[in-house]
DNA sequence: TAGGCCATCTGGTCCT
DNA sequence: AGGACCAGATGGCCTA
């Protein structure tokens, strides 16, 4: 739950959770970077919050899931934790990473930069204002007037002064120099505010966006999403996501394997035409990814022979 | 109280 | 010229 209409209290807070993360978290978080780099250069790819392993208590346990894939003789997933944390963590990545994204809209088309996007198309998340809309999305670029009095609404305190104090001081090397002129510099001036009005607007905007989009995030990375949980912080959700797909990545990689060795198992025992990708597939446990590939291909019409693999891996077989 | 994280403002730079 | 993007500065909130 974020700020978007009453950003007048609290400008600059935080909603967070009830469990505390730990000052090192940073440097954990760096050294799961390391892990990165041998999961790209070796067969291991490692991924998660290495808090989930040093730590016993449940709040901790629950902040994050620590994962590896064994590129080599391994099966399935094994964990570098304690057994039961390691099934609670596999648990908790299983169902986690089955969990569809609920996908928001979002008040920027993202279609123009070739991201898709769309906008709200029901209700709005700010209710349209009786006369001059204190929410920033009624008013951004369109009336600065209001932005302008939700602006001096939302800074209250020792921190407006400041600001003002820093916007003079910039006006005086910039358009302010001449702060005494005649009525045409004070309309000027006056102009100029709105601009930097505006400008503010459009940066508030675009950080909400982002933060938006760190939100959508969030929610498609297998951690605890638990109200007890508190919300991952920004670099940390990066670092997150990059090891997830290190992660799908290494498992992508190594099922293909496995559907090759096979492949080449049955042509080998002469059990039957040797490429049936979908028919091996057949045998192998259901799983959510595995329904759907074969429902795309079976929706295709493609022949059953056909590949069900990722684009670019044609070297699979 | 220090440190972490965050929101916001701001000026600069680049692009259309 | 206007908008997007970026980084620095600043202050608030929270936790250890």
């Amino acid at each position: 739950m974020r700020r978007r209409c009453g950003d007048e209290e609290d400008a600059g807070g935080i909603v967070r959770g009830a469990t505390s993360r730990t000052s090192g978290e940073l440097s954990r978080l760096w050294r799961l970077e390391t892990h990165h780099q041998e999961a790209l250069t070796g067969t291991t790819a490692t991924w998660g919050w290495e808090i989930a392993t040093e730590n016993t208590d449940t709040s901790a346990a629950a902040g994050g899931v620590s994962m590896e894939t064994s590129g080599g003789g391994g099966s399935g997933f094994p964990f570098s934790g304690s057994p039961s944390q390691q099934h609670q963590h596999q648990q908790q990545a299983q169902d986690l990473v089955q969990q569809q994204p609920q996908v928001p809209g979002r008040r920027t088309p993202l279609g123009a930069v070739g991201l898709g996007g769309f906008y709200f198309s029901s209700s709005p998340p700010c209710p349209p204002p009786p006369n001059n809309g204190a929410c920033p999305l009624q008013t951004d670029e369109n009336r600065p007037e209001s932005a302008g009095s939700h602006h001096q609404n939302q800074h209250i305190g020792p921190r407006s002064n400041q600001q003002q104090q820093r916007t003079s001081g910039m006006g005086g090397g910039g358009g302010g120099g001449g702060g005494s002129g005649g009525g045409v510099n004070k309309s000027k001036s006056r102009q100029g505010k709105l601009v930097r009005l505006n400008i503010n607007a459009r940066e508030r905007r675009r950080m909400h966006d982002l933060n938006d989009a760190l939100d959508e995030l969030r929610s498609v990375i297998p951690y605890a999403h638990s109200p007890s949980v508190r919300k991952l912080s920004k670099i940390a959700t990066l670092l997150l996501a990059k090891n997830f797909i290190l992660m799908q990545a290494n498992a992508l990689e190594e099922l293909r394997r496995l559907i090759a060795y096979l492949q080449q198992t049955v042509a080998a025992a002469g059990l039957g035409p040797a490429g049936g990708y979908a028919e091996l597939a057949a045998g192998f446990p259901a799983t959510p990814t595995a329904t759907k590939l074969q429902q795309q291909a079976s929706s295709s019409q493609r022949p059953s022979a056909t590949p069900v693999v990722a684009p670019g891996s044609a070297n699979a077989s």
